[in-house]
DNA sequence: CTTTGAGTTGAAGTGAACTTCAACTCAAGG
DNA sequence: CCTTGAGTTGAAGTTCACTTCAACTCAAAG
């Protein structure tokens, strides 16, 4: 009966919008199967995909770089549970390195609060090889990939 | 002598390049004078300015947000340290949520990890951890990008 | 004075992640 | 059969945060 899902049910199961969801394919991220009248028809292991997909977005990682680790899956089989669980294991060291940096950033920022100063030498809170930086063109992550070596100084105002 | 920065001297101290120093000048977010000819000369002030610019953006705030904050700051005189640690003290807030949403990710995902599942019901990874209304699951995604009423579950696959 | 490197402008381009649109077709209920 | 809502397409538009470009001018060293 509910063997394959629309597109609409995708959506709403996943709480996707179904342009994502065809801009998702577009990517190679999902995939479908046609009905003869070709409309889209998804396994229901694509909502795993898609749990997959934005689940990773949560943790800052590019569609392009989402498309690369779900290419790593087997192609010839229906993904296992240990095989969700290799993707999910790399995620994870990501996800530390952003709760390390913020967490850093924080503390920083509270000594900052402290003495008011923002004077980023002392408060280390431009210290490279955490933050700052970025290269090319194009929109910036929230949160910044390393790299830059700015020599901040603002003791005199 | 160096009582005033050129555009030049302002991106090398502050790390950030001249051509996004003269995009906030247009978004209203910092300011310099000109020299006779046209030239722009920032007061040693300006630099602060930047540095609560980069150090906001790492905590995951719009340029548009940062303006508001900038435009909080009394016009009349030059910004205290209280004044600055005012807004830090905001920031601060914002980054303390953004700790504790992606620890908690990051412990979801933990959990799915053992398991290998990405099963969003059971593993709670959808599941706000409070919400979990009426028949089936009344899962959401955490983090929802837009509004939206998903209803997740992955049980079969 | 000449050369060179730094600075100036507005307009257009970039990349990510989508959304919106127009102009259709398909699927199901009455 | 007819209507209606869901689905289809490619192309273009959107937002954010910038960068790049062309075509200049300015500032300082030799």
């Amino acid at each position: 009966m509910h063997e394959s899902l629309t597109i609409g049910q995708l959506s709403a199961r996943s709480g996707v919008a179904p342009s994502a969801l065809r801009f998702y394919e577009r990517l190679g991220l999902i995939h479908a199967q046609r009905t003869g009248g070709n409309q889209r028809r998804y396994a229901r292991s694509e909502l795993r995909r898609v749990a997959f997909i934005r689940i990773s977005q949560q943790v800052g990682i590019s569609l392009d770089e989402i498309r690369a680790a779900l290419d790593s899956l087997p192609a010839s089989r229906t993904p296992t549970a240990s095989d969700w669980a290799r993707l999910s294991s790399v995620w994870r060291e990501r996800l530390n390195e952003r709760i390390r940096l913020m967490t850093k950033l924080r503390d920083d920022l509270d000594s900052c609060i402290g003495c008011g100063c923002l004077s980023l030498q002392r408060c280390a809170l431009y210290n490279p090889g955490d933050s700052l930086g970025g290269e090319g063109p194009g929109a910036r992550l929230v949160l910044p990939r390393t790299e830059g070596e700015p020599e901040v100084d603002v003791r005199a105002s």
